[in-house]
DNA sequence: AATGAATGAGGGTTCATTCAT
DNA sequence: TATGAATGAACCCTCATTCAT
């Protein structure tokens, strides 16, 4: 997610004072947060310059245009949750318990970050190129992951983006429904049930008879 | 997704002669087509008449407003959906291949009604009740399925929500990337690799040895 | 002049019933004045639809854009100015005198359409085309004049283009000075005079002598 | 043109030291070419002090408005051009070649400095008071030529401001068309017959006969 | 039912000018 | 003097919806 794509303005334009770069990061935040509660059509510049609080002008000494700071906020939550993500990942043996990781830390930051959700969804429509750079990066972390597994012997030969793309859906929709729309769910549960149908499927195994 | 919420105009208004059906059923197509090709907020009525070859004051005589086309085109999609994939679920024994079948007929839809991904993509921000009903639903479905093959022995005891919404995800995410985003890849192995991740996971088994 | 370029959406948009039409003209003659007192840039849209009596929306209706009512006030008034001058011009004889007659018609119509000067002339920052039509088409008119002079030998040969800029000229700049700057002068001591220069010239005849 | 009227804020502020001097030429300098090019309203600041190399608010340390730029944009051109055209003046004698000289002079002013036409055409609207005052000074000075012309009995008695304004016309409209608009044209032909129409007007002598 | 003109609130963006450093 | 961020009024245009025919 690192390196979805940036159409920010960061470097173009503003943010040559220690204040710019302080008033532009206040309205990202208030960028993130507004296209989260309302979405990206419903929410107005003026609504994000107000939570920040600073001028409606101001907006545009920072970013080009709304486009632009909705792509910011794409930039800005992959990186986030690369970043959360990634330690996780590092004290985590095993391939297999390695998704698990993966889910565990993604559901965490989508419990810190709800915005995260619709404004990658949305992004399908407003910036459908960072929309599919942002999957097809997640996707192929992924895919680095299960074929280091395979090498080790752990997981099976042959996996490849077909899989990788399967556990992407996985993740994302148990943490749509178990991470923006949780009930009071045992999360716990659902990584174990979830890693387990990535281990060894559905399928009753022989020994597992009555 | 026979039930998704029915918040359209089609009973409340019009449709009384035949001659008003055709105009309903005609703006009703063209409002899947462009708002399948440029989104919800992109599209204007002006776009939807003039595609279906009406002014555009009658639109208003076959719909109470934008939105109500709009989930008029979920429902549509939605239904049409259902009633493609039921057959094809029909003809298939066994509860692993029943999902092989589930998802082979889905990527044949998303094939041939590309619209469906944007339309209920975007209306997570447009109609967030029948967003989340239409995935409800779905993964109602195919929980009854799992639970079916659990009964009959075929699959693991105690699979419940969880699994369902996995496999839901991974349907969705396989059916954007090698349906939607298709780009030659050989489908048959698509589905199997997806079949055999959900039959047997994806460690490596002792047996399986060098 | 009739044949400046025509970029209005007259025929692209609007007008097809009869309120439409009226609707279109009446913005049309609100545009002329607001333009002629206040100038492109300092008429809003909504002074326009405020002198015209209908609604903001409803400019866009019948005009593609500002930059569209201002080029049809152009060929408006061009055309305007044409249909004016032409009669008086054509009970006029002597080649001469035919320029004397446009001079005369022109300095009234820019009495009765003041608007003329300043939209004509702020037409070549808002529609540098439109504008330069405008002044070659007057100018090839003047030119066609002083050539049928030459033919009937009251004129010199070889009057061309450079004479016939020349006379555009004289007559815009009096036209300024004693028509829209006008200050009490005697309008028919500025005709004759004029008359006379273009006939005459004004060295000193031999004949004239003390 | 010297006495145009000043309001810029050349003497009010700013030129203190030799380092001030130098930015506020480099504005002027860079405010001329920006509003000859793109004209008054399609010039902003921002592209004032980017051209001249200075930061956006320095801008304000030497003139008090866009206005006052424009205004000393205008005085700037008016004084070029009158001490371009004198020494062509003084080194010409004959009432009729003066007009000649000036004439061409004013075209070899306007190759070099093609800004001076949009600028002062604007200043219609921006600065009426400076644009009626810019031709107003232009008219009494040729008016001066002709009268002082009459006295030596070069030209007819009884010229006066509605010849010298037809000759200004004159002098503009040749220079938009083989000034500004130059397209190949011989000029030398072009000044000859402008000062032949001047001294001889257009009607064929009778001592022209075939 | 159908038509197309009319409505007007709302939204993104610009830009001359001011301010703090 | 110079700098560049900050300000906010103003403006053009869009578009869902209504209305008169």
């Amino acid at each position: 997610m690192a390196d979805v794509v940036r159409a920010d303005a960061s470097a173009a334009q503003g943010a040559r004072t220690e204040r710019g770069r302080r008033t532009r990061q206040a309205l990202l935040d208030a960028a993130v947060h507004e296209f989260g509660e309302r979405g990206f059509h419903a929410t107005g510049i003026g609504e994000i310059t107000r939570r920040a609080g600073v001028a409606l002008g101001s907006f545009y000494t920072h970013f080009e245009s709304k486009e632009a700071v909705f792509r910011a906020a794409i930039a800005y939550l992959s990186e986030g949750l690369k970043a959360f993500v990634a330690p996780r990942l590092a004290e985590t043996t095993g391939a297999a318990a390695r998704e698990g990781a993966a889910l565990s830390a993604f559901l965490d930051y989508v419990d810190a970050n709800q915005a995260i959700y619709r404004i990658i969804d949305e992004a399908e429509f407003v910036a459908p190129d960072a929309h599919r750079a942002h999957y097809e990066t997640t996707v192929s972390r992924i895919a680095r992951r299960l074929k280091a597994g395979a090498e080790t012997g752990e997981l099976r030969d042959g996996i490849g983006e077909v899989e990788a793309w399967a556990v992407a859906g996985m993740n994302v929709f148990l943490g749509l429904r178990f991470g923006l729309w949780a009930d009071g769910e045992d999360r716990s549960d659902v990584i174990e049930r979830a890693n387990r149908l990535l281990r060894e499927g559905l399928e009753r195994r022989g020994n597992e008879a009555a």
